[in-house]
DNA sequence: CGTTCGATGCACT
DNA sequence: GTGCATCGAACGT
């Protein structure tokens, strides 16, 4: 038996993300984000990604070239692509393939593993520009807390600050870091269906979602094409 | 159930 | 100035 060695699972290898970005979107599903800063340790499990790929891809941020904004998709895949969108959310990605070629998976929805009450805290209270949240003072079900790309990165109090966070290291023993482990949770069955809150390449089939998961984003698949293989 | 719409800040044209 | 890889309250059915 491969017991659990102290300080956990390694994080996922560096080769991991230098593959095709679909191959990689599958292969998170299953794998667990792990964030640790001065709050504590907060982990999911990701059952939903998205595949960004490339500057012919009209939904990637890198469909008009580089800029300074989009420069981590550029950049060494492993890392994140951390970025804040419709003045309240931070959006986490991981960027894949390989440097120069920018291409990313969106990591859209958790499980929580660690760390309930210290997301439970962080979803209440005041929003991330200092906006006073509007939402009831009742306690959230674990699986809406991660549910939904703004509301994961809230719940593991993920910033700007950790934008190219390599995704491949553990933080140190006090320090702050953002990672993804195997612990060898499977998930046999996967669906894809066209990408959310997307204007164009709505027609291709690029998120992948672990069927049946309480914790991923709410969609009807009767109203668009879903199916066991990504695509067009 | 379903759809609409405001909040809110910043990158980019 | 425009539009966003969002969220959830509010309203209609």
């Amino acid at each position: 038996m491969s017991g659990r060695r102290p300080g956990g699972p390694r994080p996922l290898p560096r080769t991991f993300y230098e593959r095709p970005t679909l191959e990689v979107a599958r292969d998170l599903l299953g794998k667990v984000l792990v964030r640790r800063d001065a709050e504590g340790l907060a982990s999911g499990l990701i059952v939903e990604t998205e595949a960004y790929i490339g500057e012919s891809d009209p939904a990637c941020h890198a469909a008009s070239g580089p800029t300074p904004r989009n420069q981590p998709l550029y950049g060494a895949p492993g890392r994140a692509y951390v970025y804040f969108t419709y003045g309240m959310h931070y959006l986490v990605n991981a960027v894949t393939e390989r440097r120069g070629f920018p291409a990313a998976v969106l990591i859209r929805a958790l499980e929580p593993i660690e760390g309930v009450d210290l997301m439970r805290r962080r979803r209440v209270g005041r929003g991330p520009g200092g906006a006073r949240r509007r939402g009831s003072a009742r306690a959230l079900p674990a699986h809406h807390l991660c549910r939904g790309p703004g509301n994961l990165a809230r719940a593991l109090g993920i910033t700007l600050a950790e934008n190219r966070a390599d995704l491949t290291k553990r933080a140190g023993r006090n320090g702050a870091g953002l990672w993804i482990e195997d612990r060898g949770v499977p998930v046999d069955d996967v669906v894809w269906t066209p990408r959310i809150g997307i204007r164009s390449g709505t027609d291709l089939a690029w998120r992948c979602v672990a069927a049946g998961s309480p914790a991923a984003s709410t969609f009807s698949p009767s109203s668009a094409a879903a199916s066991r293989r990504p695509g067009p």
